[in-house]
DNA sequence: CCGGCACCTTGGAACGTTCCAAGCCCACTT
DNA sequence: AAGTGGGCTTGGAACGTTCCAAGGTGCCGG
């Protein structure tokens, strides 16, 4: 038997002996209240247990003073940091973050969406939101939106991205600095970010003269595990693997033990995304970091941006990712 | 320039020629409307991007037919499958989850509960809250409430549980039929759970008439480490590890490899949680899963029942656990 | 003793919906 | 031809706040 009516500002202002008006005040600590009343107030208010109400106030403000973030998918260790990040900033300028997720169905991330839209939040983050270009291209006419975790070229959407293209830069300077030359890459054809770091891949060998190997992967174990198989075909064998992510990275680990290979003393291998597994001591998998609670923090800087008014123009943001240097690299064998 | 003003339901009723509670029969999908009205609504809303205010309807609704979730940390894969599941009931049911988080910060915790209070949510699930149980006493005064992921004698509030006791004695039957005489646990002084595990397998080893064998450890890997070092000083030593979860088994596995024992050959070593890493097949640790999904779909079902009415007594379920059985466990040395 | 001013307090309008009671219209019955 | 009823439509009140303009009160200076 919850009683279901929560009490009022006016159930307030009785209780007090004052108007409604001097209990709102009181809320929103105004300072042009006499010390006794604020006093009383306060004392009905926790007698009574008394919480605004935020539909009342959104609707007579205009403002929810909530950053809507829709999550593609909470299992996705990459987010979680990110959305720290984003809880972080937003609660620093005095909003409050609200997660929401499509549980990776396209139709259902577009109905999050939706929800957050009725909830009218100030902004709206997407975190790798899958649905299309068209239906994304919609958001900014009601409220400022921040894509994150994706490339999109929808109009009046700005963009928090990894630099990808210089991720895989960093980690064939890594390698080559190691000795390695014969270097390949494991990866993952319409993957999220694939494209950039199979390029930046490409393009740091061709600037070293080295000559990029290329193998189709992906980024699940599985697909790890293929395309370690079609590696150990290659002819002459590369001495170092660099997969598109730590997960691939896994199934590449694994394929090269069964294969009675030594890591890093026969191969070097690395990952993408520094996930948590990465840096268990029994793994130490050689990887790339995303600054991902920096991507929160400033997916959530564009937004005020916007919000507050002080730019309209559509603005693409890149940070840098870090290398992470554990045990699964080292030198190439002598006879290499 | 985003248009700050949303068109209202006042919009749509002139540029359709109706009135506006026309327009609201129709948004809400009311049988009583004529077919060309109800089509020269809808083209209005959609020319005009009509989207209804969620705050003015709960206002008048009385009810938002949302499902707040806070949530301690986003960081904890358990809780994404977790999350799934509510998301999943509370749509089936005709409600939207939303979630929130305190990062692993009390005060922050009681404050993310705040915003979902002043939202009023129809229920809330807490996700291991980390904050006192006086303060949760209150929450169920004004909105139906259950926890998730740990106990609580809280009165008003449901619980839904992960039967750990049960769990521990998955996982001693299972070592036991491999001929596991000398078992011990590595358990976590101060976790969420941990006690009923210690307790679960104290008492499935005596019913075995088996001594049994602790050693303090923890949840993370470090707590792994060190309780694996004062494991290999006992005499005799044990032959199967069992870790109070999956993390703090890597922490243990790495120490066993580091001392050149084998896994399972020369020992056995078990997780619980089944975290995504305990499948990867580099790693194949044997350990308990809970039903995550489940413990989800089951927090939202008991509020439910409470939403509606059907039920005012307070209620906790427990789910059962399995085991997953990898290849970190196999049979004893020949010589025990 | 009065006016002015600062300070504090107040009632009413507004925000965008839903709900309710009542109204309109037309076809059908008697 | 009038009455009845059903189908569709409507205006106004209500939800719980904030904001605004205006009202009180008391003190100070002239």
């Amino acid at each position: 038997m919850a009683k279901r009516n929560a009490p009022t500002i006016l159930d307030v202002a009785e209780r007090a002996g004052v108007s409604k008006s001097l209990v709102s005040l009181v809320m929103r600590e105004s300072p042009n209240v006499s010390e006794d009343k604020r006093r009383a107030v306060l004392e009905a208010a926790r007698e009574l247990g008394y919480r605004p109400n935020a539909a009342a106030r959104s609707l007579v403000r205009q403002r929810t003073y909530l950053i809507g973030v829709m999550v593609s998918d909470f299992g996705n260790p990459f987010f979680s940091d990110l959305l720290e990040g984003v809880e972080e900033a937003a609660l620093l300028a005095g909003y409050r973050a609200l997660f929401n997720t499509g549980s990776r169905l396209p139709a259902r991330e577009v109905s999050a969406v939706d929800t957050l839209l009725q909830l009218r939040t100030d902004g709206i983050v997407l975190a790798s939101p899958r649905f299309e270009d068209r239906e994304l291209a919609k958001i900014p006419r009601s409220v400022p939106a921040v894509v994150v975790g994706k490339n999109t070229g929808a109009a009046g959407i700005d963009v928090v991205m990894n630099d990808d293209h210089h991720g895989s830069d960093l980690m064939v300077e890594h390698l080559v600095r190691l000795g390695h030359r014969r270097i390949a890459h494991l990866h993952a054809v319409p993957g999220a970010g694939a494209a950039a770091r199979l390029e930046g891949f490409i393009s740091a060998m061709t600037a070293r003269g080295l000559d990029p190997m290329v193998v189709e992967g992906g980024f699940t174990e599985a697909a790890g595990v293929a395309g370690a198989r079609a590696l150990l075909d290659l002819d002459p064998r590369p001495t170092a693997v660099f997969a598109a992510n730590d997960v691939a990275a896994m199934g590449v680990m694994r394929v090269l033990e069964s294969a009675g290979m030594r890591i890093p003393e026969d191969i070097s291998l690395a990952g993408y995304d520094n996930v948590d597994f990465a840096s268990l001591e029994h793994i130490g998998l050689t990887t790339v970091d995303q600054p991902r609670r920096q991507i929160g923090t400033m997916a959530v800087e564009l937004l005020l941006e916007r919000i507050n008014g002080s730019r309209s123009r559509r603005r693409r943001v890149t940070v840098e990712p870090t290398l992470i240097e554990r045990t699964t690299t080292g030198p190439p064998p002598p006879s290499d």
